[in-house]
DNA sequence: TCTATGACTCCGG
DNA sequence: CCCGGAGCCATAG
C-alpha cells in the first residue's frame, strides 16, 4: 500500500467531498489534482468508481453541467433522479443554475 | 511495447 | 452552445 492515493483514489475521495446539492465538474477536479492529469482521465476514475456505491458520482457532470455519464449508471434515469432528489433541477439532461449549483474543489479545499 | 478507447476540454469557424 | 479537429493520459487487451 502506497501512502499517496493514486490517481483514481484521489478522484473518488473528491467526489465524496461535494456536498449534497451541489455538483462538480471533471475538469475541475483535474484541475484539482494539479493538471497534470485531463479530465478524461476523472471520467475514467468514476468508472471504476462505479464498483463503489458509496461514490456520488451523479454529482460529476461536464463543464455545461450536462448528465454525460447518465448512461453509466444502474438505470439512465437513475443519475437525473438522484440528483433532483437533492434539490437539483435538471432539464434535458442539463443541470439548472449550473454557476450556482457548481461546487469547485479548488475554491473549497484549498 | 504498442494500439485503441474514453463519464473531457479547449480552440477556431 | 452548434460543429469539427486536436490534445490529453491512464487503463485494457
Amino acid at each position: 500500500m502506497k501512502d499517496e492515493l493514486n490517481f483514481y483514489e484521489k478522484v473518488h475521495e473528491i467526489a465524496k467531498l461535494v456536498p449534497v446539492g451541489r455538483v462538480t465538474t471533471y475538469g475541475a477536479i483535474a484541475k484539482f489534482l494539479g493538471t497534470a492529469s485531463s479530465a478524461r482521465m476523472v471520467g475514467w476514475a468514476m468508472n471504476a468508481a462505479h464498483a463503489d456505491s458509496s461514490i456520488p458520482a451523479h454529482r460529476v457532470v461536464n463543464r455545461l453541467g450536462i448528465l454525460t455519464g447518465k448512461h453509466h449508471f444502474a438505470a439512465p434515469t437513475l443519475m437525473e433522479d438522484l440528483l433532483v432528489s437533492e434539490g437539483i433541477e435538471i432539464i434535458d439532461n442539463q443541470i439548472q443554475d449550473f454557476n450556482i449549483k457548481f461546487w469547485d474543489p479548488n475554491l473549497e479545499l484549498k
